[in-house]
DNA sequence: GCATTAACCACAG
DNA sequence: CTGTGGTTAATGC
């Protein structure tokens, strides 16, 4: 256990900052902060699970073991709670998580956390929101996956890239092409030609791992006929 | 039939 | 790890 404050954490979460004085000292009494190097694995499906992890900074993948391959469920940015759903909702983990770069994350018991729950309205509020936010983000997530062909997900995918998680035109990508393909359920040579054929149409800039949105509109377009 | 879509395989940087 | 080409199976006019 460290001492260190949570009442002075510059990355603190929405929900946190309707917390006093008191329970930020509690909290910092159970919260263990770690640092990650891109590729470690942070939690581990079916692995059990006793904190609420909460990812100050750095993107995460978090991803499940289907019958025949990954499953890339979402990229996850900074600020943001983890593993609300598979510490609150199981005993063990449904997904795990890895860091896709240097990343550094608060491991809260789950003791702790439930108590603030319990105890502070508008913290609760805050969370509910967020949950309610990130379900609303995976049904969108099923449509674009379950009813579009594979230029439809593709473009989709961009511009929820370039929309929610990266927040630019212009950004360097934290997955590899096979992560990719393991994100919108394909194959890694199909993402290989998505990202050549879009660039030659002129509707993006591929430079390795760096993406530019060059044509949102068209991308838009695309997304929506499927 | 013929065209389209997208996966699988192989091989080369 | 990526990009490309060839092949192939499924599906839709």
């Amino acid at each position: 256990m460290n001492n260190y404050k949570c009442k002075d954490c510059k990355f603190q979460s929405t929900a946190t900052e309707f917390l006093g004085d008191i329970e930020l000292e509690e909290l910092a009494k159970n919260c263990v902060e770690v640092y990650f190097k891109k590729g470690e694995i942070i939690f581990k499906q079916d692995a059990l699970s006793s904190n609420i992890v909460y990812l100050k900074r750095g993107f995460v993948k978090l991803f499940m073991m289907g019958p025949h391959k990954e499953q890339i469920l979402k990229i996850v940015k900074a600020h943001a709670y983890l593993g609300i759903p598979t510490t609150v909702g199981d005993k063990v983990n449904h997904y795990s998580a890895m860091a896709m770069d240097d990343t550094q994350i608060c491991f809260i018991d789950i003791h702790i956390f439930k108590k603030l729950l319990h105890s502070n309205p508008d913290f609760s509020y805050e969370i509910i929101l967020n949950l309610c936010r990130n379900e609303l983000a995976q049904f969108h997530r099923c449509i674009n996956l379950t009813q579009k062909q594979l230029y439809g997900r593709f473009a989709g995918t961009l511009l929820d890239m370039t929309r929610n998680v990266y927040e630019s035109n212009s950004f360097h990508l934290h997955l590899s092409r096979s992560e990719f393909a393991d994100l919108i359920g394909t194959s890694r040579e199909s993402i290989s030609r998505l990202f050549t054929e879009f660039s030659d149409s002129g509707l993006i800039t591929v430079s390795g791992k760096n993406i530019t949105i060059l044509d949102e509109g068209h991308l838009e377009s695309i997304s929506r006929k499927g």
